[in-house]
This record gives structure tokens, sequence and C-alpha cells, in this order.
RNA sequence: GGGCCGUUAGCUCAGUCGGUAGAGCAUCGGACUUUUAAUCCGGCGGUCGCAGGUUCGAUCCCUGCACGGCCCA
């Protein structure tokens, strides 16, 4: 039997909204717009709050409270979270981007019209009230209302006031939802937007230029990784969302700008996890002059600049890090990383000697090993070995196979290594860099290595980039490059530990019908 | 990809050793002019994730699927 065939509006979620329209409906009958915008609020709840500081509040025992003849008359207007009635007074918690302010509605008060409008308000709706700071009984900074604005009527409920909205899924479906009913997710996007201006603070004071390079790419290249693919119409071309800007802002080098950064979003072709969201948001930064081992000290002063201004502006976070950001970090080179975990030196030797040693100690593994080239295994073994051992302490692991660094400059006394650190903290990745590769024949053989990598599968390789070549060949100049991925930053300073928790929105399967 | 756990009212959760389901909050009606999850009284509200199977009977047992969480690769 249809719905409308029973002459019953139903129960739950349809008949909240069917009852939520009809009070919509009656504030219009009583000639207030449900969807009003004619109210300007003259303070925010925070500065009600500290100006009711200096008012005196009533002793215990003493009859209710009431403003002074002089109390201040402020204007707030925000989002009804909380509303006890009593019949002819009422009180009730408005919320704006400030905090949560208390108001007291009496029916001696409020002149009737906006009494009867008043009585229709609900959890969710935006009002706007207008009248005398003052403290009640219990010293609770307060809004007396002389006039009150229904701004915006809510069709739909907020979540159970109690326990708010918990649910992951639900969270980030409605995350419009989440952010009003918890209050600590709208405290952490502020954190993370404190964080983002304070990586430029100091790139900024440090000389450097913000800049923008383009997302669509023609050709996969600045990282290993899997892109995604798209297509422009008008020029009829297969264009990828970029994983790095790394091979713009060395361009940008050669055109003379010697230090420049940008923070933006990268795309990478890969699964979803904790860890890992198909769209991050990652800060490259390029130095003229610099090297690996300067832009470690750089690295330091940044991630100190950093947590000090986020623990500034909100302490919470601070103790719920199982590090410190102080200098200097942990430098671990990655040989020796590797003798601590029993891998000989001896068996970066050659070809012959790495074999020998994966088979005798490694035989299971096979299959992980077989088919990489003697600076691939080396890595590979770190990240078998090492990575999983590094605590939570900041730690640089300096110095890596040229082999899986296709962009970075050999080390002068073996070019079989590069001069790059990552930097892990919390046990994660956070940071890459390394002394730039500005060579342009020598990157183009490397180029030509990644092609053939490629055409044998490999789809993270990247392609060939002869534009970037032809930059290099006009020369630029010996530098250090950084990229440091801020979700993950984030996540560390704020003590997140699902990705999907320091991005607005990350990327989830669309909804569907039933199961 | 593998393992474990979960999916019941708008929200947060109980529960049924197989007999068509309950609480709190929200909501509706009533009382109430100093509350802090206000309180008190009375209502409404459910395809128990989806699809099969077993059974006289399935929300419960079995299988598959979807979605989510945690752990592992």
């Amino acid at each position: 039997m249809p719905e409308s065939d029973r002459g019953d509006p139903g129960g739950g979620l349809e008949r909240i909204v069917a009852d939520r329209r009809a009070k919509a409906a009656r504030l219009a009958a009583l000639g207030r717009r449900p969807f009003a915008n004619d109210f300007r609020p003259d303070a925010l709840a925070a500065d009600v709050l500290r100006e009711a500081e200096a008012l005196s509040a009533p002793g215990p025992g003493e009859a209710a409270a009431e403003p002074g003849p002089d109390a201040p008359r402020r204007a707030v207007a925000g989002r009804i979270v909380a509303l006890r009635s009593f019949g002819k007074a009422a009180f009730l918690k408005l919320d704006d981007r400030s905090g949560r302010i208390q108001v007291q509605v009496r029916r001696d008060v409020l002149p009737e019209a906006d009494f009867a409008a008043f009585r229709l308000a609900e959890p969710g709706d935006f009002v706007g009230v207008r009248g005398p700071v003052f403290r009640t009984k219990t010293g609770e900074a307060t809004v007396l209302a002389e006039r009150w604005v229904h701004l915006t009527k809510a069709l739909r409920p907020p979540p159970e006031k109690w326990h708010g909205l918990t649910d992951v899924e639900t969270r980030l479906r409605h995350r419009a939802v989440d952010l009003f009913a918890n209050p600590e997710v709208r405290r952490l996007f502020r954190a993370r937007g404190r964080i983002v201006t304070a990586l430029r603070e100091y790139l900024d004071g440090a000389d450097f230029l913000e800049v923008e390079t383009p997302m669509l790419h023609a050709i996969q290249g600045g990282a290993a990784a899997r892109p995604f693919v798209t297509h422009h119409n008008a020029l009829d071309l297969d264009l990828f969302l970029r994983i790095a800007p790394e091979l713009y802002l060395k361009r940008l080098l050669v055109g003379g700008l010697e230090r420049v950064y940008e923070i933006g979003r990268c795309f990478r072709n890969e699964g979803l996890s904790t860890r890992h969201n198909p769209e991050f948001t990652m800060l490259e930064f390029y130095e003229a002059y610099a090297t690996c081992g300067t832009v470690m000290e750089r690295t330091e002063e940044l991630l100190e600049h950093v947590a000090r201004r986020l623990d500034e502006a909100f302490p919470e976070f601070a103790a719920r890090r199982a590090f410190r950001l102080e200098r200097p970090f942990r430098r671990l080179a990655m040989p020796e990383a590797l003798a601590d975990r029993g891998v000989p030196a001896a068996a970066f030797a050659d070809d012959a000697a790495m074999a020998s040693y994966l088979e005798r100690h490694h035989a299971g593994a096979r299959e992980a090993w077989s088919g990489l080239d003697l600076g691939r295994r080396i890595y590979w073994l770190f990240e078998t070995l090492v990575e999983p051992s590094l605590g939570p302490e900041p730690t640089f692991v300096v110095g890596y196979p040229s082999a899986v660094s296709p962009l970075a400059r050999p080390r002068d006394d073996d070019p079989a290594w590069v001069d790059r650190f990552e930097l892990f903290v919390g046990g994660q990745e956070l940071a890459n860099a390394f002394s730039e590769l500005n060579d342009p024949d020598l990157q183009a053989e490397r180029f030509r290595a990644q092609v053939e990598a490629r055409r044998r599968g490999d789809e993270e390789a990247m392609g060939y980039d002869e534009e970037y070549v032809l930059a290099l060949e006009h020369g630029m100049p010996p530098a250090g490059g950084f990229g440091l991925g801020v979700d993950r930053l984030v996540m560390l300073l704020c003590g997140v530990d699902s990705i999907r928790e320091a991005i607005l929105f990350p990327l989830r399967r669309p909804a569907r019908e039933n199961g």
C-alpha cells in the first residue's frame, strides 16, 4: 500500500521532516520568512563570553539573575544546538564559528510576535537574537533575548545530542552534518588550516615564491605511481592528473626563480587505506644551491615552526603525539640501517653478492625480489627490514640507491647511490628530498631506463619528458628539492590515525541502492 | 587480495538458545519563568543491510552479495 493511501504521515524521518516543513509554513503564516537574511550579528559567542567575565553573577541561593540597567546589548546569530523550554521561558545554546553562547527567552521580555516565532524553533535552526548580556545564577554568560529572528529553518533533524554522529561511514557521507554535530571535527580542520598557513609562513619567510603548476600532464613523471587518465576534447588529447609537480617546479629553477614551492593536490591511482587517499595534498619546494644535507636542516626548521605555530593555537593536539619535533632529528644512513638489521655491506657490492645473500636469507620471498635490479633489491630490503623497525621519533633515512631515484643527482664518490633522504615520523614516511639531478644527458639516460621499465610492465615508471630535458640543457642551478605529504603531516601533528579524518571529503564509493 | 568484527527507529545502542522487536535521545500532545543530557505524564515511529536456503514459522541458523571498521600483505 503506497504511503499516500494511508492518510497517515507515518513515523520516523518522514514525519520529522514533514513536521519541520509544517513549522516553516507556520513561520511564514506569522509573516516570518523561514529562510530570512535580515539580521546582522554584531558579536560572536566568544566576544559575549569575554564581555560577561566583567559582569557580576548573583551568589548561591540568590534570586534569579537579571541583566543590570547598563548591561551591554549584543546581537548574536548561530545554530540552535540545545533547547530547554519551560513553557513561558527557555534556555538555548547557539553555536557560531567562535564557540557557543547561551540565550534566554522569556515571554515577559520578548515581543509577542517574536515569542510566537520562537515557539517554532528547534535544534538545527539558525536564529539571531538581540538583547542585554548577563550572567545567570550559575554564572553562565547569557544573552536575554529582546528580539528574536528566525533565520533558517532546518528541515532535517540534527543527530542525537549526547552521542552525536559517530558512525564513520555516515559521518563521511554527510560531512556537513559531521562538522556541525562534532565540534572536535571542526577544530581539527581549523588546525589543518593553521598547519598549511604555517608551512607558507616558513617558506615565505625564507624567500621562497609560491607558484602553481599544471595538474593536467601530458607525460607521467615526477614520482613512481600509477596515474589517473583523463581526456581533453578540443585537443583530442589524453592527459594524466599529476602524480607530482616536481618536473614543472624544476623548470622554474631553470627560469631563474631559484626558490619556489607549491602546495597542491596530486593524484595517484592506488587503493584506499588509512594512510592513502587517491587525491592528496603535497608540498614541494626547490632551492638553488641547496643539497640533500641543507634541505635536511631546513626540514627540521620547517617542521619545528609548524608544530610550534599549531601548538600555540591548538595546544590540545600536542599531547596526542608519540614523538617530539625537536632538532636535531635522528639521522640513519641506509647502509648502516641495513647492517643493523643483519645485511652485510658486502651484499651491496654487486649483483652476485646480493643474489647470494637473498638466496640465503630471504628465499621465501623470492617472488618479491627476483625481478629487481641491485638498487631496487637494496630498497626492497630497506622497506622490508628497516622501515617497520623505525620508532616514532623523527628519523632521516639518508642515502638511497640511484635505481629508485631517477631524478636525483648521483653521488660524486659512488654513482650507484644518491644523496637523498626520507623522513619517517611516527613510523610513517612523511617527506622525501634529494640533491637534484641537473645533468641533462644523465637525466635523458634515466628517462630512457624508465621508458624501458615501463615497456617491461612497470606501470609506475615515468615517461620520457623531452621538454624537461631540453630545459635542463639550458642549465638548472644545482639544487635541493623536497616533498611532503600535507595530509600525513596533519595526521601526525593532530594525532589522528586515519587519513580520512584529515581530509574533509575523502574518496568514497558512492552510495548505492540497498545493500 | 586474506582474516576477524559489524550492519536493528532520524541518531546512539540493547535484544530474540527460531514464534513478526525494545531503551535513551529526537519528534508530537500536555504541565512547567533560571536550565546545563532540564524534569514529569501521554503518543507516533521499524522491509531488523540485500538476495537465496533450511524450517510450520527466520530479524535470529546456513550460503552468497553489498557496505563499513580493525588487523595483515
